[in-house]
DNA sequence: CGGGAAGTTGAAGAGCGTCAAAAGTAGTGG
DNA sequence: CCACTACTTTTGACGCTCTTCAACTTCCCG
């Protein structure tokens, strides 16, 4: 069985916070906005928010937070790929989301973090401390709703990801992968093209249920067969999208 | 590869639906509420429930509803056990979740159904109205809140799900599986004893991401091991709570 | 009781994991 | 600019867990 030791280069403390509210009128700015939680409010309840709001800059391998440790931050990311992760006892590890700008982080129920996040590429989040925020989502119900509406669409994409672990092949966990990564690109407004997989094959294969090894063995074999191309720098071309869609689909 | 054939014994028309408010006080009455979204509400708000809810009652095996129909109503689990599935094109099931009393189902982001749902045990619900729903929720924030809470949960339960279906084995699989089914009964209040699995062997492998075969050998292996004993009627006793929980854990 | 579904058990095979090594890539410093 | 190192990715050989296919047993419910 594989394990998983975590090698950090740097801390949390040193990860760069500025405050937002250091800028002119920073989450007025903000060019992801609607996407992201904050496009619940008017232009003019914004500055509640550059109010709570520290952004925080990470390099790739920082860790954002840890399982288990005091939940006392909520974040949203801005820029960059960030990984949530679940590790059992002995190291195996799931990797249960890639998140990029607009999604939310750190919703949990209890106290502390149900599972530990750490960047992917170089990334930023804005910071919002649990106490003030939930005090904001009091006062402005929209916020709340808007919310809800993300935690429905989280739920969703989840069960879609137990059909991919609990009954999809290698071959067709990629396939499925790959088009969703294509998809959220698309969803974020990106220009068509190539998909970017920043992502390790470790990383990869920890989404999927899957080793680092046959991850590469079953790309090899998609590109065999002339469904992707590899290109340099993570970029996959889908040459052939119904394929994808097939295997993706289970036929 | 193992393929899922519905049989339906009786449609949603034949479900039984009797208006909750046909009874003198019946949200007032509910000893479930407490597990529910409706906690939220103050005793004199809870009119406002039972004037849009409508009463379910299924058999086992009725259906409630399928993936991709219109999601038009959401549903309150009042007793017995729902479970919650989706299905790739060449029959493959991934059942996602077990519901029962005090969980919420519906909760769709999209105008149709994200998965498809079915009674286990005889099964009762209290069916609303999306949009008479809605409605309420608009007007009681501390619903939304409410309902929030309960989808934050459901994510963790998720990912708990991903870990399991991604990386443990099957005798860790059956092994968490049992403590959570006891970990449930217990949260409702159930008093202590064997652990009641009213699912078939298909029903707990298309959840686990198993066969058939081999959950029912898993189930053998640790009751040879004196780690479980089979009762009859669907009843498991957890011998050795402390070998479960390390099999859980990965250890 | 009897018939059908659900559950159990067995034997054989496939897909993916494990272990190992080679090839490719990136960062570092002389 | 290139060598040196360390890590990631790829490829190969082999083994094991779980699936598949099949037969048998048990459990219900009419």
């Amino acid at each position: 069985m594989k394990t998983f030791e975590a090698k950090r280069t740097r801390g949390l403390a040193e990860a760069l916070p500025r405050r937002v509210a250091g800028d002119a009128s920073p989450c007025g700015a903000c060019s992801i906005r609607h996407l992201s939680i904050c496009a619940a409010l008017a232009p003019d309840e914004l500055s509640e928010m550059d109010a709570i709001a520290t952004a925080v800059d990470l390099a790739p391998g920082d860790p954002l937070f840890d399982e288990a440790e005091p939940a006392e931050h909520l974040f949203n990311v801005t820029a960059g790929t960030i990984k949530v992760y679940k590790l059992l006892a002995d190291g195996r590890r799931q990797v249960t989301g890639f998140l990029s700008a607009g999604d939310f982080l750190g919703l949990a129920h209890e106290t502390t973090y149900a599972y530990s996040a750490e960047a992917v590429t170089p990334a930023s989040l804005c910071r919002f401390p649990r106490r003030k925020l939930e005090n904001l989502l009091q006062r402005y119900p929209k916020l709340e709703s808007r919310l809800l509406g993300m935690a429905g669409h989280e739920l969703a994409a989840a069960q879609e990801q137990m059909v991919l672990l609990g009954r999809k092949t290698a071959k067709e966990k990629i396939g499925s992968f790959l088009l969703a990564l294509e998809r959220q690109a698309a969803g974020r407004g990106q220009p068509a093209g190539p998909v970017s997989v920043p992502m390790s094959r470790a990383d990869i294969g920890d989404y999927l249920g899957l080793t680092t090894e046959t991850v590469s063995r079953t790309f090899t074999q998609l590109k065999s067969s002339g469904v992707i191309r590899l290109l340099q720098g993570g970029r996959v071309e889908l040459l052939d999208r119904d394929a994808l869609a097939r295997l993706a689909e289970g036929q």
